[in-house]
DNA sequence: AGGTATTCACATGAAACTATTCTCTGAGTTAGG
DNA sequence: TAACTCAGAGAATAGTTTCATGTGAATACCTGT
């Protein structure tokens, strides 16, 4: 009874929305703002490939949310769109290197390329130079210009070295007919600096950094962006403003705050409220954050969860602790549970990635004479922290 | 007092190992002609 | 004889272990005053 008139009313209820899928981001927008001097650079670099001529190798650096990957999309879609018209045989291709079980190691990023051109390789198996041979025969075959964007590119070469680029970038003196020209994407500012000066010296052609936007840019974006996204009105003053400004304060990190103002929908929506408010927007924040970690502690393996449990048996008593406590809670957890004992060594990794993932906060310090070690804290909130715990025991069978 | 050498408790790196998943190959087996 | 089955060899990969080396500063130990 209850349900049916809850679903009556949601029906009934007016959406906020227009459209939620422009605060998604997999949006690509029509007009990209504040880009236009990138998008002239990138549109100049790789216009020759019209032409069926090798477009310099292009790197493109700049943090996150500083519409990268958004402004390469847009270019690689309305090139693809004219080499069509215009009977070009040029092959736009996008990857992304961190994408798990997709394009994160050598193999699957070439049998990924095989996919793009419509051939199946299986997913393991055979040695890496088989489907290397297969790519080549493949791309051979006739004439092409194949734009390969490498996003995140940084990860695959932290992970895997950097032979595959240099393999890449050799493709192009073993082919007669196609051509290939790679257009790499980095977070990470210095990323060309640990890359073997051969492949350096081949790949960084051109080079191009996306700026971060200010707070006054990001309002813009969102405006544009909510116009779109929202039925007019809905969003209260200073909302925009006021989202804009969290994400100014780090680095101008546009992704996030369109994420922040589609989750304010998104609570606002749920809360039965036809205005996105302010406090809808600090929940959403709130929302994302712990969202973000939750997810990334059920993705994690096993001995990972058991590791932050002990950090999280460990917190109530102290704020601070050190790898040989955690290592001694960690190793009674193990023989409860019967699980098989890491090595210090690998705990030491585990509690390194935990400190990526935001959260824990992990220095490393010098006690001098009492040896070095790190210290660590937890850098999540009490209601988290218990919603963790529950997670990890469920996961773990801990009574 | 001031300077240097030690020393602790891990951190960090590289390589090698393990278990799992998957392919390919070729020998052995089966069913139909 | 062609089709099928199935074990064994070889790969890729994630997660680890093993071995080796690095490291920052509080202390211990000198030295000369």
């Amino acid at each position: 009874m209850q349900i049916e008139s809850f679903f009556e009313n949601f029906l009934n209820k007016e959406s906020i929305f227009l459209d939620k899928n422009v605060l998604l981001s997999s949006y690509i927008p029509e007009d990209i703002l504040y880009r236009e001097e990138q998008l002239q650079e990138v549109a100049n670099i790789l216009a020759p490939a019209l032409r069926t001529e090798k477009p310099s190798t292009l790197f493109i650096y700049g943090k996150t949310g500083t519409g990268k990957t958004l402004s390469v999309k847009h270019i690689l879609k309305s090139l693809g769109e004219i080499a069509f018209k215009n009977k070009v045989p040029l092959k736009p291709i996008y990857l992304n290197c961190k994408l798990k079980r997709v394009a994160d190691t050598e193999y699957r990023l070439i049998s990924q390329l095989i996919k793009e051109f419509g051939q199946d390789v299986p997913s393991t198996g055979l040695p890496t130079d088989e489907i290397y041979s297969i790519f080549y025969k493949l791309l051979d075959q006739e004439k092409t210009v194949v734009l390969l964007v490498l996003d995140e590119i940084d990860q695959l070469t932290k992970k895997i070295g950097d032979e595959i680029l240099y393999n890449l970038t050799r493709i192009n003196s073993e082919l007669k007919n196609s051509q290939i020209c790679l257009i790499g994407i980095s977070n990470n500012l210095i990323f060309s600096e640990n890359l073997d000066p051969r492949v350096r010296s081949s790949l960084s052609e051109e080079e191009l950094i996306f700026p971060p936007y200010n707070a006054i840019q990001i309002q813009e974006i969102l405006r544009e962006r909510s116009k779109k996204a929202f039925k007019s009105e809905v969003v209260e003053l200073g909302v925009i403003e006021k989202c804009a400004a969290y994400s100014a304060r780090d680095h101008g990190d546009a992704r996030r705050a369109i994420d922040l103002l589609r989750v304010a929908g998104e609570i606002a929506e749920r809360s039965g409220s036809s205005l996105i408010k302010i406090e809808h927007l600090d929940d959403a924040e709130k929302k994302v954050e712990t969202d973000k970690i939750i997810n990334a502690v059920n993705n994690q393996p096993k001995q990972f969860q058991g590791v932050l449990y002990s950090i999280l048996l460990i917190s109530p008593q102290k704020k601070m602790f050190y790898t040989g406590e955690i290592y001694e809670v960690y190793k009674n957890i193990c023989k409860q549970t019967k699980f098989n004992i890491l090595t210090q060594r690998r705990v030491s990794d585990i509690l390194a990635e935990l400190d990526m993932l935001g959260i824990i906060n992990a220095k490393i310090i010098s006690k001098g004479r009492y040896g070095r070690t790190r210290e660590v804290s937890l850098s999540i909130e009490e209601s988290v922290i218990i919603k963790i715990k529950e997670i990890i025991e469920k996961s773990l069978h801990i009574s």
